[in-house]
DNA sequence: CACAAATATACGGATTCCCATATATACGTT
DNA sequence: AACGTATATATGGGAATCCGTATATTTGTG
């Protein structure tokens, strides 16, 4: 993982927001995203591919939803640095998470393995 | 301290190298970055003066040196965030710190007060 | 197989970012 | 004051980034 390349991936306000919310509740969707951010849909889907495709986030289809959770293979300095970063920032996706928590008709987990 | 703002001071190869090696160093001038990342003095400076606006680094004069280290008022996450990436990068400075290290005719530095 | 929901991608346009070059400013020395 | 060194800033051009809209793809349901 190249640190320039990888702070480019958090040098972007929907993708920090983004990856916070997700660092937060472990895995959401492109939908769940998309309501708590209040941003269009394609916009969300844009950012979640770069960051899948730097190797920050990693995906997992489940029905029509498709879930994005932080890749397990992100290196640990590189992990840290979010969760560094989410420990003092919680203002960020305060409203976001508020949004969240008050959104209707979140879709149903299963585990990855049944 | 934005956080996007932040992250949008790390990436960039010129800035974060300089950043990382002020880390290491304490402080450096202008003309040992130029002399160790081996770029333009416009360039470097210009870089400088924009992690100095964003109040990633601090500057003094020396005579005719400045010299620029990181802002001792820069919130702990953020430092914490620039050591964390420090520690596991070592190989992003490496030429640079050489090539410091045999650079002839560095500055004296004197103490900032007398 | 039609249809709706969730997600992904393609396309232009607008903005931002980065650079090299040229020039200006500040300081020290003579 | 004149000159050399160190640093800063201005300018213009090219590349990268971000966005909204339109459209394609995938999946589940009837």
């Amino acid at each position: 993982m190249n640190p320039t390349a990888f702070f480019k991936s958090l040098a972007d306000e929907t993708r920090l927001q983004s990856l916070l919310l997700i660092l937060h509740e472990g895995e959401l969707c492109v939908c769940e995203l998309t309501a708590a951010l209040q941003e269009h849909q394609p916009k969300i889907s844009r950012h979640l591919a770069q960051l899948k495709k730097t190797g920050v986030l990693s995906d997992r289809r489940q029905g029509q939803w498709v879930f994005y959770r932080l890749d397990p293979q992100l290196p640990d300095w590189a992990a840290q640095v979010l969760h560094t970063t989410a420990a003092d920032n919680g203002a960020v996706i305060e409203d976001a998470m508020n949004r969240l928590r008050h959104m209707g008709e979140r879709p149903e987990r299963t585990r990855a393995c049944c």
